[in-house]
RNA sequence: GCCGGGUUGGCGAAACGGCAUACGCGGUGGUCUCAAACACCACUGUCCGAGAGGACGUGCGGGUUCGAAUCCCGCACCCGGCACCA
């Protein structure tokens, strides 16, 4: 392992150290993993596209980096061996609020916290040995990226997807901005822990509602080669849900208050009706005599806390709006209230309140007083009135003149929608739960929005040919938060001439959201330094879409719904061919020390650095890619680098006892040895393939341990069988465990890169055996095993397994009344 | 509450409906050594048994099957998503 070991003639390990410095350097030279454009326009070779999620420049790489990129480099090695033509490239999603801390905490720009980061980043990814394309290289803060990120938001808003509203909004206090819904965890905000409140503020959206029916369609064509969890988190996300818009009648009002409903079958039940307290139709509505009791009681909900309204237990409140409206089937006329229990931003932000069938409603009855009417009778449940437990189940109906007699919910609902929509008093509707993105952002260290206010013109997009809008110099204190944007204080840059006018104007001072940048940076990979747009068309569509995505858990809906949904727009303006920016999808589990997660506070954090520094990169990777299956959670106080590296060095010592020439033939040698190389080789393909790198490891050791026996106790180093056996460990190690793989190469007499030789060809010949071992079993259980040759027929097998002694004493005198033959595997005899 | 996933030796984990526990870690004993480290060899699910051997065994309870860790039904527990979304 170290220098002074290897003072002995034969060593017995190899130079950790040395070795990582010979290769990088080799690498550096040989420049194996750039990927050939041409050879895939061309349809030389087929494509494949492995993506990994590119990180945040915050300090240097940790165990989590480490772990998806070994697990990632499995993957892209293994398909350049199959002879894809592999693109592999990585980049950094360099915008964000931490370089913002740092610049005003250090008093410097955010480029410089951010782009140190970034060396000291590249230079670990370099070092740990990974087949990256680094001529693709980029950076989301770069002007020749953002600028492209400028030009997309231009192009959605003119086709009506990215526009303004005044609405309340998620407002982080301590981060000084706002949250989308997505970044607000538990009421807090999901970068600081601070509890969220609302703001009333004008913002950007986009408009990812309007694909929200294609975005949850879609989820069933990734279902079969994307993880469970995100497809199931997505579908809980978008929040489909079908029901109708029912349109009651309020006194003194021409516009009917119109309200979503899941259960119009239950609208004879109706008993008041409810109207989200902090939505504008609240106000509205309000009567005269109302007014201040309504407006005292908006004013306690906007104080309210994120984390107060969410819990779901607490009492209801509300306040009597003073106006009354007609159920339009019964002609009922039922009170209107305001409460916080209805959002504003979900349905109409109104809803009928049916007590007896909705649990919410019926709370809200009890606290204030309120008629509750049964109109399904379920059995085995009581009155609600009385149980003040709601009913949801299916019942047969009671007082619904509309349904006597039909069975069940789902027909009672399309029976009521097809009779409102007959009477003009409502329609059959869908609603989703997801809301439309906030992309804007207060901050600084972000794209800005490139687009200019003016006040003859309003708002005004502009123009390409000015594009990139570059961010001010700001420093330091220039940046801190004051509730504005430090852009909006930037007076020097924010004021302009209206590029459609000329006249006075002034530039937007929001900056995008960092989920924009990463929404489409694959796109950017497939053609990097092109000038005349975002990505070269031509490019994406040869090597779209990413052939696997791996990445963490924590973006299950964030990230990929977002850029699942650049891609549907991009799809819509010509310039993709696909829909779904990743074929497949595979997260990583997360890497923790002794049960828990590595925090600096808990003071179990594992350096990246020191582990390396120990075992060595091959080492470490092997460790993280052998835990088990990728998905899982690995705790590192459960691994052994030490084992690992103990491996590596059997592994390596293996090249120094081949003793044949290079370039022997393996054909005539030991064909026990050879059956078991090429049994591995065809066995590793399907594993690799159905992402299993953890059970690869496992039979590359399989082969080590039988390649070692044959050279210490069978047929000798010298066999042909030998080297092949040797010679595939090195290819397949090289998946893994990169500086040793080429190490074993060049010691077998070839030429560097092993990354760079061809994968073994399997003889299918070598994957039958010449005897299998078969089991007798007497009512399923094991009695007895025969050496049987392949292709024995049922009735020999059968014959064989009944003449076994330990089978006949197990059968004893009991009579045989059937045998099931597997041949030429197994025998079960039933007695 | 609704949706998704899981539960296999002391530990990380393997196992097209057909030998459960491959591979590795840890442990025990041994070889080498003056000694140790390294390396190598053997053993290592539980119980009974001196041994040969036997019984039991994949969270729990049922079922399907000649045969179930694997398929079906019910339950418990763990992890993740959604949740005052009408």
């Amino acid at each position: 392992m170290t220098a002074e070991t290897e003072q002995q003639a034969e060593p017995t390990s190899y130079d950790v150290a040395a070795v990582e410095a010979k290769w990088q350097q080799v690498w550096d030279e040989l420049q194996p993993f750039v990927a050939d454009d041409a050879a895939v326009a061309s349809g030389e070779r087929e494509k494949r596209y492995a993506l990994t999620m590119f990180p945040y420049p915050s300090g240097d790489l940790h165990m989590g980096h480490a772990e998806v990129t070994a697990l990632h480099d499995v993957m892209a090695r293994y398909w350049r061996f199959r002879g894809y033509e592999v693109m592999n490239p990585m980049g950094w999603d360099s915008f964000g609020l931490p370089a913002e801390n740092a610049a005003i905490r250090n008093d410097e720009h955010p480029a410089t916290y951010t782009y140190a980061n970034i060396e000291t980043q590249y230079e670990s990814f370099r070092k740990f040995g990974l087949s990256f394309d680094w001529s693709r290289r980029l950076h989301t803060s770069d002007p020749e990226y953002y600028r492209w990120t400028q030009w997309l938001f231009l192009r959605f808003r003119e086709r009506g997807l990215a526009y303004r509203k005044n609405s309340p909004v998620n407002w982080c206090p301590n981060d000084q901005t706002v949250l989308a819904n997505e970044q607000v965890v538990d009421g807090a905000c999901e970068r600081c822990g601070a509890t969220v409140t609302k703001r009333e503020l004008t913002q950007w959206y986009f408009k990812i509602t309007e694909y929200a029916q294609e975005l949850l369609d879609d989820l069933d064509v990734l279902a079969p080669t994307w993880p469970d969890r995100v497809i199931t988190a997505q579908r809980n996300w978008i929040g489909r849900s079908e029901g109708a818009h029912v349109d009651f009648v309020v006194e003194g009002r021409d516009e009917p208050l119109t309200v979503y409903t899941t259960r119009p079958d239950t609208l004879f039940g109706a008993t008041f009706m409810v109207v989200a307290a902090d939505a504008a139709l609240a106000e509205e509505l309000v009567s005269e005599e109302q007014r201040s009791a309504y407006e005292d009681y908006r004013e306690q909900v906007r104080r309210a806390s994120e984390i107060e309204r969410l819990a779901t237990d607490r009492p209801k409140t509300g306040v009597f709006l003073g106006v009354h409206a007609t159920n339009p089937v019964n002609g009922e006329r039922i009170p209107v209230w305001a409460a916080d229990y209805v959002l504003a931003d979900y349905g109409t932000g109104a809803i009928m309140a049916v007590p007896a069938h909705d649990q919410r409603d019926l709370d809200f009855a009890q606290a204030f007083d309120l008629p509750v009417r049964r109109v399904v009778d379920v059995p085995g449940a009581g009155d609600p009135a009385e149980t003040f437990e709601a009913t949801v189940g299916d019942g047969a109906y009671v007082d619904t003149p509309l349904l006597e007699g039909v069975d069940g919910k789902a027909e009672g609902v399309r029976r009521t929608i097809e009779h409102l929509e007959g009477q003009g008093l409502g329609r059959g509707t869908v609603n989703f739960r997801l809301r439309d993105w906030l992309l804007s952002r207060q901050r600084y260290w972000g794209v800005p929005i490139p687009v200019v206010h003016c006040e003859a013109c309003g708002e005004v997009g502009v123009p390409d040919d000015q594009l990139p809008v570059t961010l001010p110099e700001l420093r330091g204190a220039d940046l801190k938060p004051k509730g504005v944007s430090p852009l909006a204080a930037a007076t020097e840059w924010s004021q302009v001439a209206c590029p459609s006018c000329g006249g006075p104007a002034t530039r937007d001072s929001d900056t995008m959201d960092t989920f924009v940048d990463s929404s489409w940076y694959f796109l950017r990979f497939c053609s990097p330094g092109y000038q005349d747009g975002p990505f070269d068309v031509e490019q994406a569509k040869a090597w779209m879409p990413a052939d696997i995505y791996i990445g963490g858990v924590e973006h299950a809906v964030l990230h990929l719904l977002y850029a699942r949904f650049f891609t549907k727009v991009l799809a819509d303006m010509g310039m993709l061919d696909v829909r779904e920016p990743f074929a497949a999808q595979l997260n990583q589990g997360v890497v923790i020390n002794q049960g828990k997660k590595m925090s600096k506070s808990l003071g179990n954090g594992v350096n990246l650095g020191a582990q390396l520094e120990e075992f060595g990169v091959d080492a470490v990777r092997l460790t993280l890619v052998f835990a088990g299956p990728p998905e899982d959670d690995i705790d590192w106080a459960d691994m052994s680098p030490a084992g690992s590296l103990r491996f590596l060095q059997r592994a390596w010592r293996l090249s120094g006892d081949v003793t044949s020439e290079v370039g022997t033939p393996a054909e005539g040698g030991d064909v026990a040895l050879r059956r078991v190389t090429h049994r591995t080789v065809d066995d590793a393909q399907t594993l690799v393939e159905g992402h299993r790198f953890n059970v690869v490891v496992a039979r590359t050791m399989e082969l080590v341990n039988a390649t070692r026996k044959a050279i210490d106790s069978g047929c000798g180093p010298a066999d042909p069988a030998v080297r092949e056996a040797a010679e595939t460990v090195a290819r397949l190690l090289s998946l893994v465990a990169p500086y040793v793989a080429e190490e074993m190469w060049e010691r077998l007499g070839h030429q560097p890169s092993v990354a760079q030789a061809a994968w073994p060809v399997v003889d299918p010949a070598l994957l039958v055996e010449e005897s299998v071992t078969a089991v007798v079993q007497v009512q399923g259980k094991v009695r007895g095993r025969l050496e049987v040759p392949p292709t024995i027929s049922a009735a020999d097998l059968e014959a064989a397994a009944l003449a076994d002694p330990a089978v006949v004493a197990a059968i004893a005198d009991r009579p045989v009344r059937k045998v099931i033959v597997r041949e030429p595997k197994l025998v079960n005899v039933v007695v």
